[in-house]
DNA sequence: GTCTATAGATGGATAGAC
DNA sequence: GTCTATCCATCTATAGAC
């Protein structure tokens, strides 16, 4: 808390006038990062058609999201565990929604023809821990820019689910 | 420290008969962990013949390793933050050694001509990260067992990058 | 090699002035 | 809405007995 207060440049008493604990802090940075996540996906898939350009959208998104948010969506894997179980539910019922976008879009693209893909659920996990982890690594002003990275993961993940 | 006294049955202080601080504790785990990534990847390696059935062995070395040993694995990731500088360039020094191993199976299923793979360095993140993950969210007796993931991550990661 | 006891630092959180 | 002052629990680590 002293850290934090230090970083808005106040006292880490001050903290206690905006919110009522650390586990509250904790629990607004999580629940607002799923906040964007959700309403980013969304904005992607809405914006493409067919399902091989609703993936391309979701996955593009969903890198950037990582490189552009790397502390927070760090945290967000980070630390779960020192959530309250309440806490926990809550956040884990959001992932869980925001998962379920790319198991129906692997789905709907199975349906389609256009994908191949033996476990929807597996692959799409497979997916996300893959995107999400550019988050454990990503350096700003490395080799690799965020669209180029995106760029890169997207063509990986259509080469593998593709029919 | 209590929490770690009490698993083994020990008081706290008991602990420091062993190990001189808390930081002697999480290094030596992570650095026996990377010992027995180091190993396992090299026997599953020396096994194989041929970079399409090398790169098979390690992937599913690797996502063995993270389902029998996710607790291990898991801390090696959420608690790099917490190492001395010193300590940290260690780690990351092995961990960079681990990663080689992929970069150079890609590499030189490159040359053969059996992969096909623009960034090979971009790639070994995307599937160690991506396999990296399985030890957050496998769950003894779920849905899949370990060799299920296994075989399918595989199977993901080889037509992803085959030619 | 493990214990009890405790030092010494640091953590989250509250009270009350301004 | 931010501050100073401070309570009190908890933490890492040490001392010294057995």
């Amino acid at each position: 808390m002293r850290t934090l207060a230090r970083a808005l440049r106040m006292e880490a008493a001050s903290l206690y006038y905006h919110f009522a604990s650390k586990q509250e802090i904790l629990f607004a940075i999580l629940d607002r990062t799923l906040d964007d996540l959700l309403a980013g996906v969304g904005h992607a898939v809405a914006s493409a058609d067919g399902p091989e350009a609703r993936l391309r959208a979701a996955v593009w998104f969903h890198v950037l999201f990582h490189t552009d948010s790397q502390h927070e969506a760090f945290l967000s894997h980070s630390e779960l565990r020192s959530l309250t179980q309440a806490n926990l539910r809550l956040v884990l019922a959001r992932r869980d929604e925001y998962e379920r976008v790319f198991r129906g879009l692997l789905a709907s693209g199975v349906r389609a023809g256009v994908f191949q893909v033996s476990d929807a659920r597996l692959t799409a996990m497979a997916i996300l821990t893959m995107c999400t982890g550019v988050a454990t690594w990503f350096s700003d002003g490395g080799r690799l820019s965020p669209e180029a990275i995106a760029d890169r993961y997207v063509e990986m993940i259509l080469k593998s689910v593709k029919r």
